[in-house]
DNA sequence: ACCTGAACACCGTTCAAGT
DNA sequence: ACCTGAACACCGTTCAAGT
C-alpha cells in the first residue's frame, strides 16, 4: 500500500522528519517553553511558514515529537504475577517519562500519539483482567493509575525545574504562620520538615498500595 | 500590625485587588490562554507596565487569582468516620475545582497560594492519622490523592474543552488498526466503545478503592 | 510612589505570490 | 508541490522618564 512518491511539482527542501527531529532536540535540551515554530524553522534552515506545509499547527508538531519515544526506552522484564506486572509497568511509565519532562507537557494535550507506547496500557489492562477485573473495570483502573502517574510526573518535574533555577524566590513564603496552629495544627507542625517529608515520598510504595485497593483481593 | 498607608508620593490610580479581579474574570470566562498582561492592563484602564508595580510578573498574578477561591465554595458536611472524611474531602476537591478549569492550570505552577484551601489537606492528613497512619504516612497519602485528583481534573477539563470546540479534528484518528489485534488485543477490541467506557468512569468509586489500599485496614 | 512611552525581542498563523 | 515575503495581531518585560 506504500505508493511511490510522485516527483511532480517542486522538489522538497526540508523533510518532515527533519522538522520533528529538530523540535525534539529543542524540547529535550531546553524544555517546552523554548519551542517555537520560528525557532524550529530557523534551525532547519527555512521560513516559519515552510513548516506549515508539513504539519497542521504547533500542537501537531508537539505530538509528533512523541512518536518513537517509547521504543527508545528499554522494555522492562515483567514478572509472572499479574498484580506485580501492573506495578512494574506503572513504575516503568513513571521512570521512563522522568527523563523526558517535555513529554509530560505534550501528553497533557490529551491525544494518543506514540504507537510504541501502547504496550503499556495493554499490559496493565490485560493484567488487571488476569487479576479478576472485568474489561470495563480494567480500563478504569488503568485510567486511575495514569491520572496518578501524570500528576506525580507533573509536580516532580516542575519541582526539579524550580530547584535548578538559580534565582528562584518563593512567591508566598509565609502563607502559614504559627498563629494558624489552632485551625491547621498538622500543617503548621509539619511545615518545618516539609522538604524532608517530600524526599521520603516513594512512588513505588504508593503505587503498590493504590493497586492493592484497586484490584480485587488475591485469591 | 496593619500599618496606616503612607500618603506620600503619587496617589495610586489602580488597586491591586482590581487587577486580580479583572484577571480572574478573564480566566473564568475565557480560560488561561486568554489571559495576558496587556489584556488585563487594557481592561483595567492602564498601561501594561502599570501592572508590574503591583505584581512581580505574570505567574504571581496568576497565583493571586487563586486567593479566596476556596472560600467561595460551600464547605461540605463531613461524616464522623475518618475514612469517609478522607473520601468526602477528596471528592470535594475534585467537584470544587471542576467548576474552575483555569484554577487547575494555575495550581500546576506548584505553589500554595490560597490559605482558605488549606483546611482540605489538613482534614485529609488529620483523618489519615485518625485511621492509624503516622504523620509521615499521612502526608504521603495526601500527596498521592492530590496527584491523582490533579491528573483527573487535567484530563477531564481538557476533554470538556475539546468537546466544546466546534471544529476539532483528531490529530491521529487511526492510530490503532484491526491489524494490531495480535500485539494489542485488548486495546483494539476496546477501542470501539472507548467513549462509553470513559463515561462509565466514576471518580468516587476509584477514590474509595485507592483510599482502601492506602489506609491501614479498618479495625 | 506610581504610572507612561517607547522599545526589545519575540510569538502563531493567514494570505498572495513565486518556482 | 513546496517554499518565500510581507503582514496581522499579538506576547512578557526592561528601562528611562514624567508627575
Amino acid at each position: 500500500m506504500t505508493a511511490e512518491k510522485r516527483a511532480a511539482g517542486r522538489p522538497r527542501r526540508i523533510e518532515k522528519q527533519q522538522i520533528v527531529d529538530v523540535a525534539r532536540r529543542i524540547l529535550q535540551e531546553e524544555g517546552v517553553q523554548a519551542l517555537s515554530m520560528r525557532r524550529v524553522a530557523k534551525e532547519v534552515g527555512a521560513t516559519p511558514m515552510a513548516l506549515y506545509h508539513h504539519v497542521r499547527d504547533k500542537d501537531e508538531l508537539l505530538m509528533l515529537t512523541l512518536a518513537g519515544l517509547a521504543a527508545s526506552i528499554p522494555r522492562p522484564e515483567l514478572p509472572a504475577d499479574p498484580r506485580e506486572r501492573v506495578l512494574v509497568t506503572a513504575l516503568h511509565i513513571f521512570t521512563g517519562l522522568s527523563g523526558f519532562p517535555w513529554a509530560v507537557d505534550v501528553l497533557g494535550l490529551g491525544e494518543l500519539t506514540d504507537k510504541g507506547a501502547l504496550w503499556m496500557p495493554e499490559e496493565i489492562i490485560a493484567s488487571c483482567i488476569a487479576c479478576g477485573q472485568t474489561h470495563e473495570e480494567a480500563v478504569h483502573t488503568y485510567r486511575t493509575l495514569w491520572y496518578f502517574l501524570y500528576g506525580a510526573l507533573r509536580f516532580t518535574t516542575a519541582e526539579a525545574r524550580r530547584a535548578a533555577d538559580p534565582d528562584r524566590r518563593p512567591f508566598f513564603p509565609n502563607l502559614l504562620t504559627p498563629a494558624d496552629a489552632d485551625e491547621l495544627p498538622h500543617l503548621t507542625s509539619l511545615s518545618a520538615d516539609w522538604q524532608e517529608l517530600t524526599r521520603g515520598y516513594d512512588i513505588a510504595v504508593q503505587l503498590r498500595a493504590m493497586i492493592d485497593g484497586l484490584l480485587p483481593p488475591a485469591t
